[in-house]
DNA sequence: TTGTGATCATCT
DNA sequence: AGATGATCACAA
């Protein structure tokens, strides 16, 4: 797919580009399920379940730089408490990544953002260690109630938000006295630095 | 309704 | 500009 744009792909699957990104959020991700067959829709697996392989569009600007930050999965509240990071779904989604590097910028017209070159990735040690670091303060303070506490600023390179299909959305939680509440519906994310990390150590980038 | 695909919209 | 919080579409 290196090269191919956004219309290339589009017309191989048989699929209308709109005219932006406004109301069709997840098109490029989904262009690829498509293309590449991947078989698990949304169910909680990885995209393609026999290789154990979790596929994610990323978004560049021209310069290489990661634009938005990557969603990795829900987090399951009112559960968190008794979930490890060894066993934990950040830790399984991203054990072998295959990244799919798009141009992103705004005034780059849908059908004319290429893809690059796919990378087939795995954390190193350094990477799996810094991620089950911000995971544990993250995941302790769902698990001991605070969940409300927590905000888009905790966490160095993993990050919990707010993650729903709108702002009624809620979900069972618990509080710190362990009193059933409803709270937002958030999910991991891994932020920008991480995924310019990433993109640094495997790409010669254009200056 | 919930999880997956994400980007949008707004604030600092 | 960069980041956080909010939101949109679709499948099951």
């Amino acid at each position: 797919m290196a090269g191919a744009t956004l219309g290339d792909l589009a017309g191989a699957v048989g699929a209308e580009l709109p005219r932006d990104l406004r109301r069709a959020k997840g098109l490029v991700g989904q262009l690829l399920e498509a293309y590449l067959g991947a078989s698990a829709g949304s169910r909680a697996l990885p995209d393609f379940p026999e290789l154990a392989i979790e596929l994610k569009s990323l978004p560049l600007d021209r310069s290489g730089k990661p634009l938005e930050s990557t969603f990795v999965c829900s987090i399951p509240i009112a559960d968190m408490a008794a979930v490890e990071w060894t066993s934990s779904r950040v830790r399984r989604k991203l054990s072998r990544v295959l990244w799919v590097p798009v141009e992103a910028e705004p005034a780059l017209a849908l059908a004319q953002r290429r893809f690059g070159q796919a990378l087939l990735w795995s954390p190193s040690p350094e990477e799996e260690q810094a991620l089950a670091e911000d995971w544990l303060e993250l995941a302790g303070y769902i698990g001991r109630g605070q969940v409300e506490a927590l905000t888009g600023h905790r966490g160095r390179f993993l990050q919990v938000r707010p993650k729903a299909a709108h702002g009624r959305a809620r979900r069972l939680a618990f509080d710190a006295d362990g009193a059933p509440i409803a709270a937002m519906p958030r999910g991991f994310y891994l932020r920008p630095s991480f995924t310019r990390a990433i993109i640094e150590r495997h790409y010669a980038l254009p200056r």
